[in-house]
DNA sequence: GGCGAAAACGAAAATGGTTGTCAAAATTCT
DNA sequence: AGAATTTTGACAACCATTTTCGTTTTCGCC
């Protein structure tokens, strides 16, 4: 594990929400680092492929990630304004999904679900 | 509703799965349609503005569109093969959804679903 | 410590989907 | 028909992400 990705991996985790590598990359040079764009684009591809952390798109398409607390397979209940996150498990959701595949013949189903809102502190202001 | 935007509309409904803008503008100019690709992005803008498609994003950050059979609120079981499409629901889901936004204090919860898989006529090949 | 191979870096260019611009063409109104 | 309005499409601009490639750092070995 190199220094520069140990420096992704630490702006991440410091963080409860996602990022996107470009707010990654701010953060970092704010703080003086010299660490390049495409070094922290590298950086967050090795752990996305390593599972260390979690991936998804926002609804303009940009990639946002977040180095979750634990590895075993959840989702999130994301704030909309501030975007803290919460992971969440729900066996009543991993069920109906797979049931819901099968019933129609689908096999190797697996399933994407997020959860959104305003974090009680944003609902606040 | 102009020509041009109903033409983007039927090459949609003819599919049962998710389209790319390049995909429908590639399969309008290979009829002959003499159709602009930033046409059909204005189309579907529009559709999907009128609540009359359904959009989501690949893995790969791509905008793909589908005309829903249903206009009310419903999740998909696409194939990760040939993209085609189910609608599916759940009210079991919405529930769980609602309920973990709420324990959280969320405000304004809303979510995103959709089981991927082979469908039965891709398994077989 | 010195050295060479291999891995990591970063600046700049290339990519690819999507959106903005603007003048031409089509449609609607009077 | 003629003017006003909307729609269209070629082209440029955007922006996140990837590729390229020469430079720097790291690491194993002498
Ligand atoms: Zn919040
Ligand atoms: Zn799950
Ligand atoms: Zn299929
Ligand atoms: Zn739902």
């Amino acid at each position: 594990m190199s220094t520069r990705r140990e420096a992704v991996r630490e702006a991440l985790t410091t963080s409860s929400g996602f990022r996107s590598a470009q707010d990654l990359y701010a953060d970092l040079r704010a703080d003086g680092s010299k660490i390049g764009l495409t070094t922290v684009y590298r950086a967050l591809q090795a752990l996305s492929d390593a599972g260390e952390v979690d991936v998804l798109r926002t609804d303009e398409g940009e990639a946002v990630y977040r180095a979750c607390d634990t590895e075993s397979h959840h989702h999130h209940l994301v704030c909309r304004v501030c975007s803290t996150a919460v992971e969440i498990e729900g066996p009543t959701v991993e069920r109906w999904a797979a049931e819901v595949g099968a019933q129609h013949g689908f096999t190797g189903v697996t399933h994407t679900v997020e959860v959104f809102g305003t974090c009680a502190e944003c609902s606040r202001a």
